[in-house]
DNA sequence: AGCAATTTACGATTTGTTTCGTATAATTAA
DNA sequence: TTAATTATACGAAACAAATCGTAAATTGCT
């Protein structure tokens, strides 16, 4: 029975689903080179990664052929606004306007996505 | 020995954390008290759970009497801030303007907290 | 056809986290 | 002054995540 529920990717998760949504479709070959260039791991371990990703409704595949063809089972927006929601709850006690004035005061944010912020405010604002 | 590095706490661990950065100093037993409002936890967990994050040095203690006086050897701003940028780089490819954006797009924000987030816009471009 | 390379499957190990039971010491209450 | 309560220490089990070695099957090359 296929499980309806959202699951926290890990770390090692989050790393092929970022390799996925920017391929849309991807062997596991593909992902790894994609890992490697980052960091040391070896194949096998994308593989049995992707395999447990498959296993728990993370990713889709085709393995019609003997090359399985594997794509991220959620999008990219999806999974960033539920784990966002997560990590807001977590460590600023559910409050997104506090973690948007960290994120501004603490980090490089060019002027053009400061009016882009700036837009999207005065848009929040109108309603 | 006490290695110097920021590390990651665990989820379990940033419970603890958050209470401890609202109470300053606390006992094993004050701690315990909040995490069993939240979810069931039996009382030789927190304590070893406040154990090990003293091995880890994420938290500093008083024993010189028998009950010992716990508090986060870290303050609250440092280990956001710390944690934000790893979340941002996991998620949203180093760019903050992104999350920024996700955030307030998707969740509830009040008028008066656009508000404050402006100002801090206005700030940041003066600059 | 035969050999090398590629791919998946599977199992095992290592490492880290969370959990709690039990023992022992100190304190408090009857 | 006993008995109950409360505290820490310690060890071990249960679980999960990450890693990789080996085997077996398929494909491609010479």
């Amino acid at each position: 029975m296929a499980e309806i529920k959202t699951l926290k990717p890990t770390e090692s998760e989050l790393e092929i689903l970022q390799v996925l949504w920017q391929k849309g479709k991807a062997t596991v070959r593909d992902v790894h080179e994609q890992l490697v260039i980052n960091r040391e791991i070896g194949y096998t371990t994308t593989l049995k990664l992707m395999q447990i990703m498959h296993e728990k409704g993370l990713v889709q595949r085709d393995d019609s052929a003997r090359t399985h063809i594997y794509k991220a089972a959620t999008n990219k927006e999806h999974t960033q606004k539920f784990l966002l929601n997560k990590f807001i709850g977590n460590l600023f006690g559910g409050s997104s306007s506090q973690l948007v004035m960290q994120a501004l005061g603490s980090q490089k944010v060019s002027a053009e996505e400061l009016n882009q912020i700036q837009s999207l405010i005065d848009d929040l604002k109108k309603k």
